[in-house]
DNA sequence: CCGGCAGTGGGTAACGTTTTTCAAATGTGT
DNA sequence: ACACATTTGAAAAACGTTACCCACTGCCGG
């Protein structure tokens, strides 16, 4: 009968004494080293089974391995880190190692406590999706553990990066649109005033890529970009900002899903209609975006293989930390869908 | 200037010798323990600062504490964990507990792995959201580690529960249907094999709230019940055997929002509008529902209160692993929306 | 027949922290 | 000035695991 009691842990004590042999020996079996016979590894199999014996990982860290990769994503809700996240489960499963998240909140020092928090509990590598921390604090971390950074273009020689080309990802969406005879394309950007941020965050690419487009399509004069932020009250926010104007743009690029969520929002209650009025471009591919109702044009980033490569190049550094860094830069593409049109009245073609 | 060397980590002994006294005083200071004079206690203060040092969890871990919690999450896409994760975090936070989660991908060997690797990382509370373990297995954990479990009906001795009441919330939706008018109300359910699994999951208990109130609301002959599965494609599915036949009802119960989506699309495609056609009502409220141009009428679960229960049990229970079981059961409230409404034909009353 | 070698198993010392025990120093009341 | 309580700080022993080294057994070739 099971009782109440607290239950002691079975320690690797209690195994060698069930099977009559040394501790090494069963840390021996355990760790499929070599220096013990099949007659004794079978005897320790045994006693392990039937003692229900499983390592404490505390014990294991102090001899230096823990097992376990630790993964620092920004925000629980946003599908695409859902994406990267099961990417790399799916590569790290049958490696032995466990992989833990905690989450950010896209706020730098929730973000800072929780690496630490990983670092401090001996964890054997670390993946920090999108981080909003400085370039110094993430080579601070990459000095202690192996580190692989994604979703970020700041480069360094501590740690691998995996990233999409955001820069060629606007570019899509801005020929997509030109090529439905769009002119006046409006972008709503993340606000940023960190400059050291300013280069290294996906949302800065973007903008990047977006003004890069625009002047080669012959556009420059209608570059136009609302500064909010990417959450769905900016997408809101920048929508009404658009609508307070005397004339719309005919087509908006929304930096992400979820800012582009907030668009449709604000445009519906003002009445308008989305691709006829105006037309809504996304990023980030989210599961939503393909949900049959809303069917936004985006741009996937393929979070799945971004995660593969993360851990791929996270177990190659746990392997060998003195491999020089790679850097990882995955192609976009677009998906169109119902929310980009021709816009209403098509501009005469200039000259 | 910052050098590649691979970074020895600082540890108490480390600050002992730098602030000139012994690692227990150190120790004592780290753990605001009396027996440190205020003088000590600013230098040795002021070393650990310099040095920046942090202690090491796995070896903290040995004397029986790591200030960790581990959050088991069946899945990190639906929003209605991320709430549960929230409200978690939130109360945890400043109280020197770090939370780390793992997701079991509502798998039965996947979620045990996890679970196992929380236990085996010493960690001092599990929270287990929506487990699908069997009752055994919960037992077994807690039995080793302070748990609570959400989102499940079972009960046991041995760990706390947080959970809504679905048999109340099904209640809510078919009263919400009826009083639009609907007598034919079909529920979309989860299908579920194993017996025991069978009266502890939520699925079951809102598959037995809807038959309940049908039967009070005199309509046991509409019961009308389409067994797949709690994703977007069962939705998907279920819609589709709804449309194969040669009336559809004139309301359809999605038992969860991401169900509710897959009809949405499914009843999309084939030309149906809602709610004029048919009415879907979900479960959850989760923020797709909520989303403007979806407007699911929802089931709102509360999860941030959820989660924030969960904690405080947790942490109850931790100070005193004696302290008996509690069983919380929060009520929902539904939160109608645009995808129901009366019915296009109104059935005229009975009798 | 002896020296070396491969293979097997065990003893022991770490790893970094907390807890327990104890001695010294300090202060307090006559 | 003396006994005695209290405070302060240190030494040492755990916690569970692995890595390094050593001892022993057969066995082979010279």
């Amino acid at each position: 009968m099971t009782s109440d009691a607290p239950a002691r842990r079975v320690t690797i004590v209690d195994v060698a004494r069930h099977a009559q042999v040394s501790t090494t020996t069963v840390s021996k079996v355990l760790r499929n080293a070599t220096g013990a016979s099949a007659a004794v590894r079978a005897r320790v199999q045994h006693s392990i089974a039937e003692l229900g014996y499983r390592p404490y990982v505390g014990a294991r860290g102090m001899r230096g391995r823990t097992f376990t990769i630790g993964v620092m994503l920004p925000d629980i809700r946003n599908p695409f880190f859902a994406d990267v996240l099961a990417g790399l489960t799916e590569h790290l499963h049958g490696t032995g190692y466990q992989v833990l998240h905690g989450t950010g909140r896209n706020g730098e020092d929730i973000e800072a406590r929780v690496t630490e928090a990983m670092v401090d509990r001996g964890m054997d590598g670390l993946v920090l999706v999108a981080p909003i921390s400085s370039g110094a604090h993430l080579e601070r971390i990459a000095r202690v553990v192996p580190t692989v950074v994604v979703g970020r273009h700041g480069r360094s020689t501590l740690y691998d990066t995996v990233a999409d080309d955001d820069h060629a990802g606007a570019h899509l969406v801005v020929a997509h649109l030109v090529g439905l005879g769009h002119r006046h394309i409006a972008l709503i950007d993340h606000r940023e005033t960190d400059p050291v941020r300013l280069a290294e965050m996906p949302n800065a690419v973007r903008a990047d890529g977006y003004r890069d487009a625009m002047r080669r399509h012959g556009l420059a004069d209608e570059i136009d970009v609302v500064s909010t932020t990417y959450t769905h009250d900016g997408g809101y926010l920048g929508a009404s900002q658009l609508l307070a104007r005397p004339a719309l743009p005919t087509a908006v690029f929304a930096g992400a899903d979820i800012v582009a969520m907030g668009m449709l929002q604000a445009l519906a209650e003002a009445g308008l209609s989305v691709p006829a009025d105006v037309s809504v471009a996304g990023y980030d591919n989210t599961t939503i975006a393909a949900f049959g109702p809303v069917s936004l044009t985006s741009v996937d980033q393929a979070g799945q293989q971004i995660g593969g490569h993360a851990a791929r190049l996270l177990l190659d550094r746990i392997a060998d930390r003195g491999t020089p860094a790679s850097h990882i830069k995955l192609t976009p593409t677009l998906v169109a869908r119902r929310t980009t049109a021709p816009p209403r009245v098509s501009h005469p073609p200039i000259r």
